[in-house]
DNA sequence: GCCGTTTTCGGCCCGACTGTTTTCAGTCG
């Protein structure tokens, strides 16, 4: 058992402790706990070796047990104990909105419910509302939002699925009969869903792999046919693992994807003369050699795709004509435009996120803190912002290597107004605008209510535009063509914002924004000095939407990016 | 359940909104 797995345990008999109605901090306890080791950079193992388990922040002797019985057994008997008296899809149920764990708790105290389709039937039933404090409104709510949940069909988060992915090939990689192991599918092309992980080893010894496979930490159950394992996961994910002696770099191509992809370039090298399948590419019966995934797109006359854009958008013909985007990488960016600080609800101070922005090589970087609305943020009061405002000014002077902006992430209220006046915000450097409460009010209210603040004449950017969060969070309702033509109009920077639960504007918005001219800026919106590493997964998500260098204003010089930021009309 | 201490117990993020009530509990950010 890993760091991983452990931390998945923990925080999944914090979800069920939730439920059962445990003591709210015990609760908190062991979700802080879960969240420490998997930011743990030392394998949780060798601490337990060493019996410094309780060096872990937030782990004292209680959850220490815990997490010493699942090193030795694999397992949690409090966890297994928890599952039994919980609903079996208790995850999904919870996703409702308005049906938390106090009110589900109380639902199945009163009505036998074993999974969600049987809620679905108390619901049809009419036996929801007669329960003491819900009414038909909740029972509406569970009728909606359980066919919502029925159809995401287990798709998890690219961010939850890519740990697991590199644990699994980084053990096999390590193995001599293993010469080469990497992820293929749609981890590879950095989709933000993700259905299954799926690998690709290329190996001396199959049977041997699979043994080892069956004794992997984490590992639920294992079946195999013909080249592919397939392992389900404790973690509730599921990982194909194609073995293979050869062919890697056409297997690399085949595994990657995605299908539709695949069955127009089987199709283009068909009129070529060719033929292209997992197992090699032949002109006229004869083998062709392969030496590298370039191989299979340059001997088709075609420029070299990369994974995040084989999605058959466009992409194989813009290849055909070598007119592929010349997408932007993470070497290209020079500063993170949206971090939090522990002025508002950050961890680090500036000192220290400046310092890790300057190890990283950016040339600037802005802290954005909340604004005072945000009261469970700790947002700042004006005095505080023009305090802070100072305060970084008077870094600067000793701050050697880069150069602090002072901003704000300021808030759009119901109607559209921003929580401090005109005055405040014109002595800020950078401003950042964005909705944090009121998510549901109608598509013509919201769009409204984003148009106006982006009328504001200090306004700089619009951050996590739609508001969704991955596989927890619908975006809000706006109408986002309004929301470019007015980006357009004035001169607005639209966020991708690079968190990995949010990814924000999404990569078909960024394209269609590129498309249109819009500015954009790929934010981490850090509320900690190591979240800074997250502008990989905004660069990802930026490359699936063609986004190039020259549409990312983070990727212009300091003179450059003040003269943007100068704007307005 | 963890932590820190003026240490073995008290505090741990908190306010607005919603749907249900008719004064409030639960949910959400």
């Amino acid at each position: 058992m890993k760091n991983l797995e452990i931390a998945w345990i923990i925080s999944k008999i914090a979800d069920l402790a939730e439920l059962k109605g445990e003591n709210p901090y015990k609760v908190m306890a062991y979700r802080n706990a879960a969240e420490n080791i998997k930011k743990l950079d030392v394998d949780i193992t060798e601490l337990y070796k060493k019996n410094e388990l309780l060096s872990i922040p937030g782990v004292g002797q209680n959850i220490a047990a815990k997490i010493e019985e699942i090193i030795e057994t694999g397992k949690s008997k409090y966890y297994e104990e928890l599952k039994k008296e919980a609903p079996r899809d208790y995850e999904k149920i919870l996703r409702i909105p308005g049906l938390g764990s106090s009110r589900l708790r109380m639902i199945l105290q009163q009505l036998p419910i074993k999974d969600i389709n049987d809620l679905k039937k108390a619901a049809k039933a009419k036996k929801i509302r007669k329960l003491p404090g819900l009414g038909p409104k909740t029972e509406q709510a569970i009728l909606t939002n359980v066919k919502i949940q029925e159809n995401k069909k287990n798709l998890k988060p690219l961010i939850f699925a890519l740990p697991v992915a590199e644990e699994i090939v980084n053990l096999l990689n390590k193995l001599d009969f293993v010469e080469k192991g990497v992820i293929v599918g749609s981890i590879r092309r950095k989709k933000e869903m993700i259905k299954n992980i799926n690998l690709l080893i290329q190996t001396t010894s199959p049977e041997r792999v699979a043994k080892i496979i069956k004794k992997m930490p984490g590992v639920e159950d294992v079946s195999s046919e013909g080249d592919v394992i397939t392992v389900d996961m404790v973690m509730g994910i599921r990982a194909f693992i194609h073995l293979t002696r050869n062919d890697f770099y056409t297997k690399l191509q085949h595994f990657t994807g995605s299908k539709a992809h695949n069955i127009k370039l089987k199709q283009i090298a068909q009129q070529r003369g060719f033929e292209l399948s997992e197992t090699g590419l032949f002109k006229e019966h004869t083998k062709i050699v392969v030496e590298a995934e370039e191989d299979v797109y340059t001997k088709l006359g075609l420029q070299y795709i990369p994974p995040e854009l084989r999605e058959d958008r466009g992409e194989i013909e813009a290849a055909l004509e070598h007119d592929l985007p010349e997408l932007i990488t993470l070497q290209d960016i020079k500063g993170d435009l949206h971090i939090h600080t522990n002025w508002s609800d950050g961890l680090n101070n500036i000192e220290e996120i400046a310092e890790q922005a300057r190890k990283m090589g950016y040339n600037y970087i802005a802290i954005t803190d909340h604004s005072k609305s945000l009261k469970i943020a700790n947002g700042l009061t004006e005095d505080e912002l023009i305090k802070q405002r100072n305060y970084i000014k008077k870094l600067n002077k000793n701050f050697k290597g880069i150069e602090i902006l002072a901003g704000i992430e300021v808030d759009i209220r119901k109607d559209g107004s921003l929580d401090y006046s005109d005055d405040i915000l014109k002595k800020m450097d950078v401003v950042i605008a964005s909705v944090h409460s009121g998510f549901n009010q109608d598509e013509y209210t919201l769009t409204k209510r984003l148009i106006k603040a982006m009328e504001n004449k200090h306004v700089n950017i619009i951050a996590h535009p739609t508001g969704r969060l991955l596989g927890k969070r619908e975006p809000y309702k706006i109408n986002i063509n309004d929301v470019f033509k007015k980006a357009i109009e004035n001169n607005i920077v639209l966020e991708i914002n690079a968190s990995p639960d949010r990814l924000d504007l999404k990569d078909v918005h960024c394209r269609e924004a590129k498309k249109m001219g819009i500015k954009m800026v790929i934010n981490t919106d850090a509320h900690e000095k190591s979240n800074l590493y997250d502008m990989e997964f905004g660069v990802q998500n930026a490359r699936r939407g063609w986004i190039e260098k020259k549409d990312i204003i983070n990727t212009k010089s300091l003179k450059d990016l003040k003269q943007i930021l100068s704007r307005k009309l």
